[in-house]
DNA sequence: TCAAAAGTGTTCTTATTACACCCATGG
DNA sequence: CCATGGGTGTAATAAGAACACTTTTGA
């Protein structure tokens, strides 16, 4: 058995879709594989767990080698194991999301030039081995979480504009028919863990907007008041 | 060792957190262990993953070994990973939960006797391994999922009462007010995919209560029409 | 002065909550 | 005839949905 065959008798990997907003579309961040399996083809970046590493840390470890970015919101969401999914052998993978602020992504730092790229979720197709099918398990789990937790933020620049924040939740969600706009400013400020900054918007040919800032201890007192985040 | 040999000390498991209900109570089945390590302690019913045998087959497998059951509602909650989690080398497992009617399980078979029990939730502490963490994720799950999908009927027998139905859902709640009879009464059936049995219980000191039966066709045609099961 | 997005309240409709008494049966 | 749980409706409140115009800015 050759050493390749070997590595991959039974191993497991984790493997990460990292999700961004550029303020229109949500995105993903794909690599285009550089060996076989799949050599030229894109997929969602991964690699195997190392024998002495937490799985969490080492969807960690993937997103910072990509991105050079820590402390990202990072979340567990399925393990696919077909026995097939792996052409070289039993590869079973701990998918992951994580969100990240876009604008921190320096574009494809020296190391992966070329080889990552940020693309919209509606386009990505085709990816290699089960891919497509754990994205849509990731996706699925964001729509849901994102209307029940403040994670919409995790997308945002730490000061944003109620604008950008109803975009983020119409890319996510996709609904047949977007927020009202008022009633989505409404619910989100009564909330209370929005807060005003003194500054708006600047460099618009138009009425600049406020913009406002998630206050994490005021959601903390919201959660402790018995309220619960439902979007 | 060489790093590629350390690949190879890994192993992956299942672990199933198998819900019955009993008319009063939730409970689950654990087993005794009978070989080290944690000889003699609790722990969540599992084994290790078959090389040719896909993830969800190897949770099924583990749940009909143990009773005998196929075909029953099986859903894949969290993988748990840590270095350490087992003292034997590096083992992750894939947790899962099952629903079973409890009334369809002749209760501890002839291989298993004296070593499977069914334990209230609320009793269960000190399991093997990271067993209380997993039962506390797939508790936690439960509790959602039962609000946002029809998985209560998984736990009774085809034919029940709206009370029992009810016990079912405080008990898996356990929220701190029981849910009000009628207001729960008005609700699930106006979602429509109950129907009335021509039956009514037998051999109880009270007025009798009709049956009913949850019909999976019309609960389709309920989710096309728009609506979603919410309680 | 125009274009472009920001900002702002009210009404209507629907869903949720709270709540108490009579009924049917077996013992 | 008593004890036990089964079965039922209404009114008050809260939440969600629908909807259009004025304001501020830069070009």
């Amino acid at each position: 058995m050759s050493e390749v065959e070997s590595f991959f008798k039974s191993a497991f990997s984790v493997d990460n879709v990292i999700f961004g907003f550029d303020g229109g579309d949500l995105k993903i961040l794909l690599i285009q594989r550089g060996a076989a399996p799949y050599k030229g083809k894109w997929a969602l970046p991964g690699d195997l767990v190392y024998p002495n590493e937490d799985l969490d840390a080492a969807a960690a470890r993937v997103l910072e080698q990509l991105t050079g970015l820590k402390e990202v919101y990072l979340e567990q969401v399925k393990t696919f194991g077909s026995v097939n999914r792996h052409p070289l052998g039993r590869v079973i993978t701990i998918a992951y999301f994580s969100l990240i602020k876009i604008s921190n992504y320096t574009v494809t730092p020296a190391s992966f030039a070329q080889s990552s790229q940020w693309v919209n979720v509606s386009d990505v197709e085709d990816l290699a081995f089960d891919h497509d099918e754990i994205l849509a398990s990731c996706l699925a789990r964001l729509k849901r979480k994102v209307r029940t937790a403040p994670l919409g933020f995790e997308l945002l620049p730490p000061k944003f504009t109620l604008s950008e924040l109803q975009q983020l939740y119409d890319s996510v969600l996709n609904l047949p028919k977007k927020l009202d706009k008022r009633n989505f400013r409404k619910k989100i400020l009564s909330m209370g863990f929005l807060v005003e900054c003194d500054e708006v918007q600047e460099g618009v040919a138009h009425r600049p907007a406020k913009l406002y800032s998630f206050d994490r201890e005021k959601y903390e007192e919201f959660l402790n008041e018995g309220y619960v985040f439902d979007l």
